[in-house]
DNA sequence: GGGCTTTTGCAAATGATTTGCAATATCAGT
DNA sequence: ACTGATATTGCAAATCATTTGCAAAAGCCC
């Protein structure tokens, strides 16, 4: 199984900023908000603007190649793609760590037969405590 | 086990809003946002103001009390009781369905030992087409 | 019942996200 | 490569959910 190489959704353009702002997604280790995109691109020296940030990520959010979601306690949306969207969220520290090879999978079938859905997605956030604050 | 009777924490007032919201929230069948809270309790005859819907639920969700959380493609920040956080959202229809025996449960260990965390809670969402949709 | 403190309502402030519009960039067809 | 048609961008202004300041009202401990 190779990686899926990201591409711009057809009948899209494909403008500097637009890749731009998915090569920070695909780097980013977790969920990220629009402002911190927009600084990251600002700081690799592309020149863009903030609304532009959040028309794109409108955009591919719609297409499914993002996926958006809100941390607990934060009111700003968080971005990442597909991959990265379960995670762990240490409540000292706000340390993130990412699932892998989500639990979730293993239940999709239970979850199919008891409620009759047809499962697109879904989101897992889990909080607690990492290690190194329990140490603490 | 007896299903555990809704109680004002420790330390905060008891008032006529805060009992009422309270009362909405575990009435209610799902996560509904501080504006539907706010005008269902309009209609019930209850004096209150939008800030204090508000104000309220900061501090239930704080305490515990109560859950909140973000629907894809939603702007607005909706609560529940704990026992209704696990929902199942048609994608067609808007309808929510709340998951019990959250299967969640039986991963905590694995994710405990994989990532070292001391889990506190956590919340799933997962999309789908419920069956009625399916039909259409 | 009084006093101390929390809570409330209102209006104004905040802050993330969205939008209108004119300028610019992309891309398909030549 | 050139050009027109259309998507995209940047900027500033607008939105809209949520928060906050403040004075009045309500709860609660003694």
């Amino acid at each position: 199984m190779e990686k899926q190489k990201l591409a711009i959704p057809k009948g899209y353009r494909k403008t500097r900023q637009r890749e731009a702002i998915l090569k920070v997604l695909e780097q980013a280790e977790y969920p990220i908000n629009a402002e911190q995109i927009f600084m990251e691109l600002r700081n690799r020296g592309i020149d863009i603007s903030l609304s532009t940030v959040y028309r794109n990520l409108e955009m591919l959010t719609k297409e499914g190649l993002v996926v958006k979601s809100y941390m607990m306690n934060e009111d700003k949306a968080r971005f990442a793609l597909p991959d990265k969207k379960n995670y762990l969220v240490c409540e000292k520290c706000g340390k993130i760590v990412i699932i892998d090879n989500c639990p979730f999978d293993k239940f999709k079938e239970e979850l199919i037969e008891v409620h009759g859905f047809e499962i697109t997605g879904h989101s897992i956030e889990v909080y607690g405590v990492c290690p190194e604050c329990q140490k603490k």
